[in-house]
DNA sequence: AGGATGTACTAAACCGGTTTGCTAAACCGG
DNA sequence: CCGGTTTAGCAAACCGGTTTAGTACATCCT
């Protein structure tokens, strides 16, 4: 057999079957109630509440509806209960650019555990042909999940209007919703002290770009709150931060490999790279053996989120830990709180702590190349 | 300021605002009407056929709504229209192990692309209280994308009498559904005959769990092909693959770190491994650094899907490639093709060819432990 | 025997929109 | 000034269910 593969060319074959039978018309509660010889009503008593009904007949029913291959239009159904059973999830980017993002995947799962046993489905909403409006608009869901939308975000006056519950993840805390957010502040601090605290005076910090390339970062989104943490802690040391240490790519690893290429071609030569996402600082680490540099003697290299990759790489990723899978589920419960109780009780706040990880990937800094300062 | 993380407890906060503004009554289209002086339909019509009035009265019916707030109820209009604007995404397993799998990440990526460039929103579909049928008869959708089902599954059927268009992804193709797959046969056999090329005869296999720890790993499932045309190869050579060698675990790092933990265990000492995903590739070479295997010195790595990660690792992981990302995509488009035609279209069947990629975890077999056949 | 209670079921209203068929007025050419 | 066409807008039917308010009949209690 002569086998081989990657030839470029893909094998697209016409189905077996002729026109796949004609899908017949879904049969809708009247066809049932008519073959069973009962009222619309009883047919609905039958599924919803059965004990409403004479056992035999409401037997007969099912049997009917069984054998029409009836089931209640879930549509129809929502109209009338005034409930989805569903939650969205709203990303101000495109969910084929989150979806690359590890760390979105590890929210996810937090979201759906939570979701999943309380019986609500997930449906993912971004922006529809440019407007996260639109699509809010369209969304058939009881309540959002809104993940690291910026606050100056003018969509967002539209999402409240919407008049539906709503939980904010990782945005300044809006009173009127519930929130969700971690210490970014203690992490970023953890995390300069650590480096500091190895000699480091060189920094390149590595930001996670906005979403939209308009919006600039101002002090309250998580950039800000981290970057405010790194400028403290290198002033107190003697240090500064100029705005050319700062950098910025999408949150994934090759995002993290063209921001230090970046920095190295403008003459940057760091020491320690402060890293806001994990993909990125995995991408750093990548770039600077690329640069010959080796993790951790010629470069520290501290992530964020602790992702569960990061305990795998080598070295392993030093980094500030922050409960992903828990906020994704907190948001949900938080949401479901408001949902369930048909907001009668006021939406809660929830802030969660991070910490620092310290593994294999940062050191003292190289060298005699700075003065060790007496650690802070 | 004494700041410390890490101390377990969360800061809970009540909100601010007051019991947040009872949130009024959403407006109906008929409270538009009144408010405008008009009919329904006139309102119906500023919204979606607005050259059907004068411009001043649309524009005036416009301008009432947005001052009260209306906007078209989501769900009426599912309704009324016959479409939701929502493509599924069916999964067997539940969502929160299924995000762990970074394959499924980027599968969604494929989905999320094809799915947002043609305006439709996704929703993830799980079992609800352990019934997929169940769940797949609440989900407001126009179709169904299937990842992963083993055909043996009751559901399936359940799944047909919804009577949406539906493709089956990775699954064994139903002539009436459309289906995407890829060349697990090619795959897995270049795989193979690179092992036993460079000589290696102690295999291990490593296989993903398969969803229902009940389902036996028929031929007919993506493990069932694999494993089959990894037999073939190893038999050619002379040699077998006796189910012992064979073992499985859920598709994540941790996963593939037991599957090794175990065998070796077992007294087994491969000197190859071959994974059918990354991600267990990935836990494989991390547990043998841990057994103090150098990986490829000691023992070779062969993984499945090339995922981003793949070349970042260290060593490199040679794996078999397949196009996930494209998989979604296409699936989506066959997806679209049958909803958009109103089933007139016979629904296609489309096959995509994977590739082996050649890295850096895989090598001759150690010392003279097997002699060296003839490159087959 | 007669009112009270319970059981089994139904007709009609309702959820919140869209769409179909129709009418009344304005416009048009001759 | 008249028949025909266009324009602007409306009432009612409809999408496919659930829920409310009853009705008819059987059973219970005194």
């Amino acid at each position: 057999m002569a086998e081989k593969a990657g030839d470029g060319s893909w094998n697209r074959s016409a189905p077996t079957g002729e026109l796949g039978e004609p899908r017949a018309a879904r049969a809708r509660i009247a066809d049932v109630a008519r073959e069973a010889g009962v009222s619309k009503t009883a047919v609905s008593f039958a599924f919803n509440n059965p004990e409403r009904l004479n056992p035999e007949t409401a037997d007969r029913i099912l049997e009917v509806a069984e054998q029409l291959g009836y089931r209640p239009h879930p549509v129809a159904r929502m109209l009338t209960q005034r409930r989805t059973g569903t939650i969205g999830v709203l990303t101000p980017q495109a969910l084929s650019v989150v979806f690359s993002n590890p760390f979105f995947g590890l929210f996810s799962e937090g979201v759906a555990a939570a979701a999943e046993s309380s019986g609500y489905a997930l449906l993912f909403v971004s922006p529809l042909h440019g407007s996260l409006a639109r699509a809010v608009g369209r969304a058939t869901v009881d309540g959002f999940v809104v993940l690291g939308l910026p606050e100056e975000h003018p969509e967002i006056e539209q999402i409240r209007r919407a008049g539906l519950p709503t939980v904010l993840v990782d945005s300044q805390a809006f009173p009127a919703h519930g929130s969700v957010l971690v210490d970014d502040e203690t992490g970023a601090r953890l995390a300069a002290e650590h480096v500091v605290g190895l000699g480091h005076r060189d920094i390149l910090v590595v930001g996670v770009e906005p979403p939209a390339p308009s919006s600039r970062l101002g002090p309250d989104g998580i950039m800000g709150r981290r970057l405010s943490a790194y400028r403290e802690v290198l002033e107190r040391s003697g240090g500064v931060l100029p705005d050319e240490r700062i950098v910025v790519g999408p949150a994934t690893i090759e995002g993290g490999m063209a921001c230090l290429r970046r920095a190295w071609e403008d003459g940057l030569r760091p020491t320690a790279v402060l890293a806001m996402s994990d993909a990125m600082a995995i991408g750093v680490m990548h770039a600077a053996r690329e640069l010959g540099l080796v993790v951790p003697r010629d470069l520290s290299v501290v992530g964020f989120d602790d992702i569960d990759l990061a305990r795998y790489t080598s070295p392993a990723l030093t980094t500030v830990h922050q409960p992903v899978r828990l906020k994704g589920e907190e948001a949900v419960r938080l949401l479901l709180a408001q949902v369930d109780t048909r907001e009668t009780a006021a939406p809660e706040q929830v802030r969660l702590p991070t910490r620092l990880i310290v593994r294999g990937s940062t050191g003292p800094v190289p060298g005699l190349r700075g003065e060790v300062p007496a650690a802070s």
